[in-house]
Parts: C-alpha cells; sequence; structure tokens
DNA sequence: GCAGTTAGGTTCAGTTTCTGAACTTAGCGT
DNA sequence: ACGCTAAGTTCAGAAACTGAACCTAACTGC
C-alpha cells in the first residue's frame, strides 16, 4: 500500500501528475482542502468517502508533498496544503471551469472569486475588478445561482460554504 | 458497462469533470487525442493500455461528447476531438505544468509552444512572442531538454513527437 | 472469389482496488 | 477510572483492471 500507481507510458508531466492525484476521490480531497477542510472526519461527512479510502489517500498526498500533516491536540490533527499543493490550484480552478461550462445550464453553484472585491477572475488568475495577479489565497468560493440552501443536517462544510468563504481559511468542524 | 462513475457528492462542478475525466487513463487518451493520435492501435501502442479499458473508455468519452467516432475506409474509424474536447486543453496544459513545475528536475520533455513563432506561451494562453491569444490548434509539442531519443521499435507517435509537432495534427500510423 | 492480413474490437480468468460496516485505539474531560 | 470522541484499521463482498487469447469484418493479392 502507499504505492503510487504507476502509467508505465515513458513518464510525461502529465502521467506524473496523475500518478499523484489522479486516483478517485484525490483531487475531490485537495479541493476540498482548498475549502479549508483539514480534519479527517470532515472530509469523510462533505465528501461521503469511505474512511479506509480517505486514509490512504491522505497518506499519499503527504507522502507526496502535497498536504501536510499537523498534529493537533489530541488526536485532532490536521491537514494543510503545502505550496506544492496550493500550486494545484490553476489546474482545479480549469478543471472546475470546464465542468461549469458543459454541465451547468443553470449558471455554476459556486464562483470564484476575489474576496476582496468581488471581482471576476480571467482565466490567466487576474481580477477583472482592480487587475492584481492572484494566489489562491485570494479567492472566495461565493455561492452561485445554482447553490442550494443546505439542509437541516449538512455538515460543517456544506453550511459554511453556503456564504462566502476565502479559500484555504480553515474549517472547523 | 458505458455507466459513468458516480460521485455522490452533492454534485458540483468538479464532481461532474471527474465523472467524465477522471478515470484511469482517460485524460492520457485525451492528450494523446491532441497530440493527433486518432485509431485505436496507436492509443493502443503509445499507452500501453489494456484493449478492453480502452474500449471501454472511448465509448464513454465519445458518448459524453468529448471525442467523435468518425468512419473511415473499412474498418479504420477514427476518433476526434470535439469542441467540448478541444476546451479540455486549458485543464490539460495547467496540469503538465503542475508536473514540470515539481517533476521535471531537468526541464520538462515536451514544450507547448506557439506553433507560428515558437514563443512562449503564458498560463492565459497568449504567445509571449506575438501577444495572440491561442487556441489548441496553434500550439506545437516540441521536444525539451529532457527529452529522449525514441528507440529503434518506438511506435509512430513516439517518433512523431521527437520533432515539433502541431496539436491536433492526425498522426497517421 | 478465395486465402491471408489487418484493424478493431470482445472474452475470460486472475488480480487489484473499492466499498460500507464494524471494530480498535489513543487521548480528553470529569 | 469512566465514557466519549476523533482517527484510523479490518474485513468480506463487489467492482474494476490486466494481459493474453480469441473473434470478425473489411480489404489485399493473386
Amino acid at each position: 500500500m502507499a504505492t503510487v500507481r504507476d502509467y508505465s507510458v515513458e513518464h510525461c508531466s502529465l502521467a506524473r501528475t496523475l500518478e499523484i492525484v489522479g486516483e478517485r476521490w484525490t483531487l475531490l480531497i485537495v479541493r476540498d482542502a482548498f475549502y479549508g477542510v483539514q480534519r479527517f472526519a470532515d472530509f469523510v461527512a462533505h465528501l461521503r468517502i469511505p474512511r479506509a479510502i480517505l486514509s490512504e489517500r491522505l497518506s499519499l498526498l503527504v507522502e507526496s508533498g502535497v498536504l501536510a500533516k499537523e498534529p493537533g491536540p489530541g488526536r485532532r490533527e490536521h491537514y494543510t496544503l503545502t505550496d506544492k499543493g496550493i500550486a494545484l490550484w490553476p489546474a482545479l480552478r480549469t478543471l472546475i471551469a470546464w465542468g461549469d461550462q458543459f454541465y451547468a445550464p443553470n449558471g455554476p453553484r459556486r464562483y470564484f472569486l476575489h474576496a476582496d472585491d468581488n471581482g471576476e477572475v480571467d482565466q490567466a488568475g487576474t481580477c477583472l475588478e482592480c487587475g492584481k495577479l492572484l494566489s489562491a489565497r485570494d479567492y472566495a468560493a461565493v455561492p452561485g445561482p445554482a447553490a442550494r440552501p443546505p439542509g437541516p443536517d449538512a455538515d460543517v462544510v456544506t453550511r459554511t460554504l453556503a456564504r462566502p468563504h476565502r479559500l484555504l481559511d480553515p474549517i472547523t468542524g
């Protein structure tokens, strides 16, 4: 276990990337980490991912330097994105944008805007309002037209994201 | 078969995207399609992917509108990217860029430059040489510093990519 | 027009991976 | 010490992947 899956295809950079983040669930975990999810139980509750899989994926992500595992009080360790993990934001954003383009007829359920001025951000990561070049921490996830109000028994993450939330701001369960 | 895997996680656009292109091999197939691979046998030879998997993934990609299956002479059908498929280029490019950044200490094995003037291209897709905003068809895949010369028994795709090759230009086996 | 070749699959048995539920373990508050 | 909680581990059944062998519909050469 904890071995990385191997596309023997003469290692191009895409195969390398997919060996790290290409397995089922992995990119969703990373996305949740951008939302600010840090704790095991919160990943489980939000993604409804089997605990065994989450455990294995988190280990792989830590091992490959995308996440860091930091001890908390007691067993409450938390997982946070490293710089290498944060560097995945452009890739995540373009994948999300493709889904928005083709699978969100009523508009996206979530916008990613410049947290400071609510400006839209172009593909290069430049805020159309203020012209600044943004990094992941400058974005806010904001409910879009297709967002649905969270049910009464929704998990913390869903409830937190029902209102604008700056990326990488910890969501505490 | 041909059912799409389901992340029941309240369908955000990333989950939707991953349901289409998130399975093992799928993005490598799409990348090869950008290189100009169109035929079943060429995908098999270049990716060394099991034929059963390739068959299933191609069906899924056609079904979801990323590829189109076009009849050729006899059984030589070819698969080509649709506009929806071509729209995946920015996502593919950012994923490749991440791999280049962290897993290519001696430089990438492949650059993606503006085919007309060999200019580098920024994250937004603007050529730094001529300033034009490029689409996938304007790029050329060019061997980088870490490229290795193809062996004598290399497949057509590897041999074709050993010299600059414009994206989406068909590679004929 | 028939035999051989080629391309694009399908089938199948063995292996790996995923899933969901139940169980374990370590620290914390009282 | 007692139970609670958070973070895993274990396990059996289901699904997906793998590699090799097989199949079949066009073409090709004769």
